[in-house]
DNA sequence: ATTATTTTATCGCGATGCGCTAATTTCTAT
DNA sequence: ATAGAAATTAGCGCATCGCGATAAAATAAT
């Protein structure tokens, strides 16, 4: 077969991510070492065999294969036993599962967005913060859907994503920036917004308007108006937004129909 | 803080989770630990603190220390610094994640279900077996939808869900009574139908029919109508069903309006 | 204040799991 | 077909990692 190296310079006795294990006694590196073999899996390649495994985790064979019958003893992957391909099972979808359905977050979120649905009649998500991502939390899409690649558990980039403007807009001002500067910041349509200052001043606006808007800045054709959900401490803990597609309304149409009843709802879920 | 053990005789000296590791060199017992501490959390315990962990997972306090810190290292735990109390994030979607965005069968079953879910203003699932239950692995909700608490990543016991009962009817009967027989069989409403033979009755005629049925067997007020999708072998890889509020329809409308147009869609789907 | 719990930190020992090696099976090419 | 290459499966001895007991510190309860 041939080579599919995921970089990882190959070199460094032992797992070792980057001086994990290091000064950390506690870090267990098998578990580690677990996910990376899990994480190797997905849209890029859907099947690995054993030795594919290997060189995308950076590991040697034979915690590769030690890995991956652990895993499969497990139940969270399976086995092809003719092609000898290891793929994900939909038991990995259990512990995201409990995830979602011990949030009290989420639950409390739920019938706002269920209103706000119906009222719409437009997709409506929930979204919070991870890293310098956004991920999808729940989810309602309208009978005019776009995008059904966007998924719960979906990630996108904070910086070009209305939810992740907004909730930027609500964390102090070098909190918000030292995430941006962590982000790596590029184009992913020709609409994006992406200069450092630029984004900045995106999320001074939102912060002034209570609401956040994009519109082309990741998917073509999509359209999203998001407010911040804030805790009891007043610290963003998540987004509720509207997409649409802007072959059915305008960016000022978005705004003008649609910001008042974002904004309302965020409140409604907030506990500050 | 009350006791709060969950079963395990507490016994049993080093983890081996009944012999697992015994006569299996490969088996990394970490991996297995990591992962029943996070399958700690959910419905039931949203959040644990350290000592709850340990007796939930029946480990030493030793032990959920090093895994708990290990899956916070990891990102996904998080750790209330105040309360010390540990609950799951939203990275704990991104496996599950990889799974759904890898799928070919769940890929190649959208169209299909998008087109079936317009067609029919109704909610439409697609599930996959595992073990003795139903995983829901895609899902279009409809307008007027019940039942948001079934959601991606959720299970239904096999025996008491139309996609449980369609996938049955096309598995050899030997394996098909193997699961059954392996379920802890048991009435979830009063309609729920739960004697062995009855099941298998059911089995039967799913399979002269084509199709199964399903009304109020788990959840109060909720009917629905599956057909199995077949792999290249001929084995089912996994089911289509359409789900009502059986305020809106009987249980004979169901079937008459329903059938075919199910059985025609998981055909479309199959590949055998 | 005193006691009881829980959390955090430390550490020596031994089982665990690492990774080298070899046997076996599967695939490729001639 | 046959040989050769590549990948999978299996075995094993040694070092290391992680186990679990313990103690110190922090927090909660009485």
């Amino acid at each position: 077969m041939t080579t599919l190296d995921a970089g990882r310079p190959s070199s460094r006795k032992r797992g070792a991510t980057a001086a994990e294990k290091a000064d950390d006694p506690l870090m267990v590196m098998s578990v580690d070492k677990a996910f990376r073999v899990l994480s190797a899996f997905g849209r890029q390649y859907p099947t690995l065999n054993l030795s594919q495994v290997a060189s995308v985790t950076g590991m040697d064979i034979s915690s590769a294969q030690r890995f991956s019958h652990t895993l499969t003893r497990l139940g969270y992957l399976r086995k092809d036993p003719e092609t000898k391909r290891f793929e994900l099972t939909a038991k990995t979808l259990e512990v995201g599962h409990h995830f979602i359905r011990g949030s009290r977050f989420i639950d409390r979120a739920l019938p706002y967005l269920l209103h706000l649905s119906k009222e719409t009649e437009e997709t409506v998500n929930l979204t919070v913060l991870e890293d310098t991502s956004i991920i999808f939390v729940s989810r309602f899409l309208s009978r005019h859907m776009l995008n059904t690649d966007v998924v719960i558990g979906s990630r996108m980039p904070v910086y070009c994503s209305g939810p992740g403007i907004a909730m930027l807009s609500r964390l102090p001002e070098d909190e918000a920036m030292a995430i941006l500067d962590r982000c790596d910041l590029e184009p992913h349509t020709p609409a994006t917004t992406w200069q450092r200052e630029a984004l900045a001043a995106k999320v001074r606006q939102a912060r002034a308007q209570g609401y956040a808007t994009a519109f082309e800045e990741f998917y073509l054709g999509d359209g999203s108006i998001a407010a911040p959900i804030l805790d009891h401490r007043g610290r963003p803990e998540g987004a509720v937004n509207i997409a649409v597609s802007l072959s059915r309304y305008s960016p000022e149409e978005v705004a003008s129909r649609f910001s008042s009843l974002i904004i309302a709802t965020a409140h409604a879920i907030s506990r500050v």
